[in-house]
DNA sequence: ATAAAATATGTAATCGATTGCATCGAGACT
DNA sequence: AGTCTCGATGCAATCGATTACATATTTTAT
């Protein structure tokens, strides 16, 4: 195999030192402009690639980032790397990811990503890691060059990158409200997601300060699955005193929730106002097109990148209060309506 | 911060050279054990963690893969990600990840990354990458470090995972026609992508065999969007002389399809029998839940890490005719039926 | 008992880029 | 003319792990 050229290389070729060709490429102003030119001629002549391993080595910086997700399966991470990754490459950085159950499971633990030179920082889009691993996050002299976007943990200390899920549970409710509802119901999302509980709190507050009926069976536990919105359809055929709207804490459990009244016969929105959060791809061409509060994915994964990344540029300045709380919006489509 | 510890320090610690702490790391078996149980305690107490990139520099291996996706955006492959992700960690290493269209945007070049030691190979998932740039990865003094997956590039000479597409469309087109269906159309992914031209012709060629009637305006051009399964839903509205059954080459354009009948009051299975190809996770949840043909994505991306894993570790091996084709099977769910 | 072989460990060079310090020459200032 | 600055460049140490080779120690064979 060709062996790929050096610092040397190029220094040979251009007649100068390896230290002027480091210091053409990094900082080509100190160096005189017939140097310049010389170098990278002899760049091009001998097609030098900068060994990243030895750069890493000599400067502890690794130009790269870690990616922590919950579970790679999962698509509706998919545009949020896509907004990461667009801002690193821009850098110069690449992108490592992993799922944390994997990490876990293989016996790794989370930090030796940054303690062993692979990454300089650690986007972890996982609320739900286990507390002692959150502790030794904290606790880890690396804990500055962590950041967690969309979901977070309460009570540690990281920077965050969020969404307003209060804001958009509001939003939510004053829309089936205008359009004239006023028995609401609410498919929770996993027990303990931060998120999720958010929405729920929001929920309940907006229906309180509207005034409107709250019961505990129009309340649906689910989790991120299709499935929980199935189940939460079937408890809401089996009531009585039907609810005229759904508010789903996810698209996924509108879905479902959906998917499963159909198989029933119940239409909607005509039987049912149902909304979702998040507006992934997938729900503008759900059948019906589906209601739902927007999360800038995209924009979620380019400001934590750049808040990150700041961080990293400057570990020292004070980025213990950093939080950017992104914008959402609702997306009216057809899965809601005046209720008949 | 509190500098990580060296191999060094945990010589210092266990009163013996670096080269032994080394040995005793990465080949236990050479050094006796009482060293090594000095040496591992040693590691305990000074909490050390191998340095990559000393590591990557003098051995000249990067521990870590690059997969390169078309688009970060697209959830069909976060399964095979999963898939990779697991063999890989098992081994120790780790994944990078790229998209095709951003490296290219960026001025990059494909090769860099393994140019300048930041992986040990690549899994190719795009099949539509220009020729310049297959020519170049041909002729790459790394080019054995390269695989595609799901797709691949038709002349090239690389090694490859792939499913059974022509199976797959044969399979389907059986399921129809033994349903009772007799005219059966096809909605074709985008022109040009391998995968859905080895599925386009497999059905022609099945429908050929079966004696089944054909005409051109029962092939109905797509890509790989929702939207053109909706632009195909409207041409089969249009025809006088309706198809009773269609064959999509992706679920996204059979949901596409059966989305836009239902706008227009044409129910499947009952106007239609409609079916897709690939199994996403979505088909099981859509109304009516959708007939496909099965990819198993995480054997595809394991079987991909893999034999990535087997070249990067014997390149001088012949693998050259190295090419995994993993079956699929059908699925059948609501979305077909007999024709009325 | 002694040579040979096998085992265990240490020494030091090496991977390739960066960077503090030293050097050198040219122009500026006294 | 002599000294001082300053810009441009080179020298060589350094980052941390690996490994060829040398050396010391133990085991085995004769």
């Amino acid at each position: 195999m060709a062996k790929t050229s050096t610092l040397q290389d190029v220094a040979r070729v251009a007649k100068v030192s390896t230290a002027t060709v480091s210091r053409t490429l990094s900082n080509p102003n100190v160096v005189s402009e017939s140097t310049r030119r010389r170098v990278s001629e002899a760049v091009k002549v001998t097609g030098y690639r900068i060994n990243r391993a030895a750069r890493t080595l000599r400067t502890q910086r690794a130009h790269s980032v870690l990616v922590l997700l919950p579970n790679l399966s999962n698509p509706f991470f998919s545009t949020i790397l896509e907004g990461i990754s667009r801002f690193l490459s821009k850098q110069g950085y690449s992108m490592l990811i992993a799922s944390t159950k994997q990490v876990h499971d293989s016996g790794e633990r989370l930090i030796d990503y940054l303690d062993d030179a692979r990454a300089d920082g650690m986007i972890i889009l996982d609320g739900g890691l286990e507390p002692t691993v959150v502790e030794m996050l904290e606790n880890a002299p690396q804990s500055k060059r962590i950041l967690f976007a969309c979901e977070w943990v309460d009570g540690a200390n990281f920077p965050s990158v969020r969404c307003q899920n209060r804001q958009g549970a509001r939003m939510a409710v004053n829309h089936l409200y205008e359009l004239g509802h006023r028995k609401i119901a609410h498919v929770t999302g996993p027990d303990g997601n931060v998120l999720m509980q958010r929405r729920k709190d929001a929920f309940v507050e907006e229906l309180t300060k509207l005034g409107l009926e709250q019961r505990p069976e129009w309340i649906f536990e689910g989790d991120f699955s299709l499935e929980a919105g199935c189940l939460a359809a079937k408890a809401w055929i089996a009531l009585t005193d039907r609810p005229t709207a759904v508010f789903c804490a996810s698209d996924e459990l509108a879905m479902g929730f959906i998917a499963e009244l159909s198989r029933h016969g119940h239409k909607v929105p005509e039987a049912v106002s149902v909304m979702g959060f998040d507006d992934i791809d997938l729900a503008e061409q759900f059948i019906p097109p589906l209601t739902s509060i927007r999360q800038d994915r995209l924009m979620i994964g380019e400001t934590s990148a750049e808040m990150l990344m700041a961080r990293i540029a400057a570990p020292d300045d004070d980025h213990s209060q950093d939080a950017a709380v992104l914008p959402v919006s609702l997306v009216i489509r057809k899965s809601t309506a005046p209720p008949n």
